[in-house]
DNA sequence: TAGGCCATCTGGTCCT
DNA sequence: AGGACCAGATGGCCTA
């Protein structure tokens, strides 16, 4: 367990960032000297500060100019800093009361070793920043919408792993084969319209079928995608179902339009995904390995490369039929439970067999 | 050109 | 003291 991962909040008075902090004039007494630094000074509107902050900003930098020790004074701070101390000289006699003794100048030494351990804290940021994109590049792997071409934001990574961790989570807990309308529908709770579209390509699905309504609620028009899944013969993969290669129903309903939270609730039994209802508390962590239920390949599987740069496929679970042998919803010859799962009081039992292991 | 996304720099804070 | 983490600032790139 990384300590670092399971810090202790910080003291309410340090929650609020430097900047804002700094923006805000709620800086402690004692760091009044970053008043003085020159990202403060140069460019902040104090006209937009109330009169009384004013004065308390001005009260401070009289203060704080007396404080030589400043890591990052460049060289014109330290010539201003010196005409400063000429005109400070006049009443130093006063003030050095106040002050005690001069803390000793910063020599030419010790600014450029500032400026080397910024470098190598510069070095070290990048690198932790690369790692943490490698991470998020592994996330966007195995959530059910990777394209080489069109990455995900982010943003949109994050939200999409987290809509897909709590459907996976949702299907084991209820054990039977999922809804995908559902599925589908709380995969794109919360993303963007363009995030959807891409995962509706991804699921080769029609985006008009779960398009999000300006209020961002997940709505369904036209066909259903279950139908669409679940008929679809599936010869041409790179046309969504009932444009090219899929048959489409000729009795398929001619207009059905749900509302995303309505078909969610019914299907998952649950309020929405999001962290702030009260079912989430507590559940943020998958209960769950998907093997199973859903098996994602993206290093050019051979039924799917030819679609382009997505790859999800959809896997029976243990017991369960195929969906479609056409479908890309498809139950995976490998597709095994090798673990014991335990899910919110339940528990799959493990198949006994393992023919291929996938997913580390 | 505005807005979104991103990489990088930077300083503050906490921890070892 | 120094490293890790965090968040704000900034500038570049891309797209509608």
């Amino acid at each position: 367990m990384n300590g670092a991962e399971w810090r202790v909040p910080r003291d309410a008075k340090h929650v609020v960032s430097a900047a804002t902090r700094r923006d805000m004039l709620t800086l402690p007494f004692e760091e009044t000297h970053m008043m003085c630094e020159p990202r403060f000074g140069a460019n902040y509107p104090r006209e937009s500060l109330p009169e009384s902050l004013q004065q308390q900003e001005r009260q401070q930098r009289t203060t704080a100019r007396s404080d030589p020790d400043m890591m990052r004074e460049t060289e014109d701070d330290l010539s201003d800093r010196e005409e400063d101390e000429r005109e400070d000289d006049q009443d130093e006699n006063e003030l050095q009361k106040k002050r005690g003794p001069r803390k000793k100048r910063p020599g030419k030494e010790h600014v450029d070793r500032a400026k080397l351990r910024r470098q190598e804290a510069n070095a070290r940021e990048r690198s932790r920043m690369h790692g943490l994109n490698a991470a998020l590049e592994s996330l966007r792997k195995v959530v059910p919408c990777y394209s080489k071409t069109q990455k995900l934001s982010k943003i949109e990574t994050l939200r999409l792993a987290k809509n897909y961790i709590w459907a996976l989570s949702e299907t084991l807990n209820a054990g039977k084969r999922p809804d995908l309308l559902a599925f589908v529908q709380t995969l794109c709770k919360g993303l963007s319209q363009p995030t959807t579209n891409l995962v509706a390509g991804c699921l080769q699905l029609n985006a008009r079928n779960f398009l999000t309504d300006h209020n961002g609620e997940v709505m369904f028009s036209g066909r259903s995608p279950y139908e669409a899944m679940y008929s679809y013969t599936g010869s041409d993969m790179n046309s969504p179902p009932g444009h090219s290669g899929g048959v489409m129903d000729a009795n398929s309903k001619p207009f059905r339009h749900y509302s995303y939270s309505s078909a969610y609730e019914t299907y998952f039994e649950n309020p929405s995904p999001d962290s702030s209802s009260p079912h989430f508390d507590g559940q943020l962590s998958p209960p769950m390995s998907f093997n199973g239920i859903f098996s994602l390949k993206h290093d050019d599987p051979p039924d799917y490369g030819k679609s382009g740069h997505y790859g999800v496929r959809y896997c029976g679970a243990p017991g369960r039929t195929a969906l479609a042998p056409t479908s890309m919803y498809r139950v995976s010859p490998e597709a095994r439970f090798p673990y014991d799962l335990h899910v919110r009081s339940q528990s799959f039992q493990t198949q006994g067999e393992v023919n291929g292991s996938y997913h580390n």
